[in-house]
DNA sequence: AGCGACCCTGTACTTCAGTACAGTAGTAGG
DNA sequence: CCTACTACTGTACTGAAGTACAGGGTCGCT
């Protein structure tokens, strides 16, 4: 916990009190590039009026081998996306007291990230959502077909033509319409636009 | 921090000489509901032989009040996922040492969630690549459409032949197909399926 | 050896999707 | 009034999808 180096970026180059009070030790810049490198931690206070990515791309210029924190004055959970998606190691509120701060900083050192619970809640949702969605049904017509009708099936599924699926998988025309065939009496459909929906858990069944 | 109370529940009701390296006043137990009542950290050390839910769920009625937080042997993704969809507050390794451990409590104390970092990318990236795909091209195709293209083309993506939308919409099939093509022809697709897969998102472009 | 899967292929047919060409009609706006 | 867009319909054709019928071969199990 000795070699830990606090810097943070703003538009003023200044620190907020509250910055002050959680790291004693810790300096602000603007943009100076020898004084960044370093950072172990690389606090970057988002300018609402500028894209996210390209500030979160620069803060990892600034300090390469620096773990970027995300300040944001109005955190919202698509803006902490976009931080995260560059490669922010935490978004948090500009205002969070120190204690909050001092907490961040711990878990992204132990190798962490810090959400807010807000966007964690929708992660959690949206990908659990997913993976019900992508689990459970999944076996149930994965387990009925053959290995190759689950090559085909996916194609299928992905919008290739009989004549694209016999290339690809180096087979005649004849031989994609046997396997489609035997897909759809074990799947129980009618059409390859039937199988596109199954497979991608879209059905209603 | 002075009223923090770890209890963890485990097969044998024991404590692992790392958990107790972490916290020398937590306690274990097997499965007694007294105890358990007064945690405010009630760990749980999953048994791989059972499901995650029931295990989980078992663990909030032992502490109605407690944060839950998951133990695995053999941590993955989606045993991760399932703990937190039940409402899990952290899900880290069995075998975590003390620090590792002090700093979860610490983060759940503070009202964050520890999500390992594997499971962290897979929900960032997926979260990130369906909020493009819900947000961005939605409008595009939607823009491009007349009312009444837009309702044959949901038809069209639900998996309607011709003849079932030429019935549903009280016009021929030959209106439809005319609707169909346009929609094709808007945009720059050469299948029912492929519009199935861009008005429903699936589309790689 | 026989049986049942899985994978592969051929010919021939029906049905559906998609396109070309052509036309009617209502409605909004310059 | 004329133009443009939208909605709708017809005949006719091409091509893809799907089905019927029929076979070839390999592999594992009884």
């Amino acid at each position: 916990m000795t070699d830990v180096v606090h810097i943070f970026v703003s538009h003023h180059g200044d620190l907020l009190p509250r910055w002050q009070a959680a790291f004693p030790d810790a300096s602000g810049v603007l943009s100076s590039y020898e004084k960044t490198l370093s950072a172990t931690h690389l606090w970057l206070r988002l300018r609402a009026e500028q894209e996210v990515p390209p500030q979160v791309n620069n803060a990892h210029r600034l300090g390469p081998d620096s773990a970027v924190l995300v300040l944001s004055d109005a955190p919202n959970d698509d803006e902490g996306l976009s931080a995260f998606a560059e490669g922010a190691r935490a978004y948090c509120n500009t205002h969070s007291n120190p204690e909050m701060l001092k907490q961040v900083a711990d878990v992204v050192a132990q190798g962490g990230l810090w959400i807010g619970e807000s966007l964690m809640q929708r992660l959690l949702t949206t990908t659990s959502k997913m993976a019900r969605a992508a689990n459970a049904p999944r076996q149930d017509w994965a387990a009925v077909l053959t290995p190759r009708e689950l090559e085909v099936a996916r194609a299928v599924a992905n919008g290739s033509s009989n004549k694209e699926i016999a290339r690809e998988l180096d087979i005649t025309e004849r031989t994609v319409k046997a396997h489609v065939g035997a897909i759809l009496e074990k799947l129980q459909v009618r059409d390859r636009l039937q199988i596109s929906l199954k497979i991608n858990g879209l059905s209603r069944s």
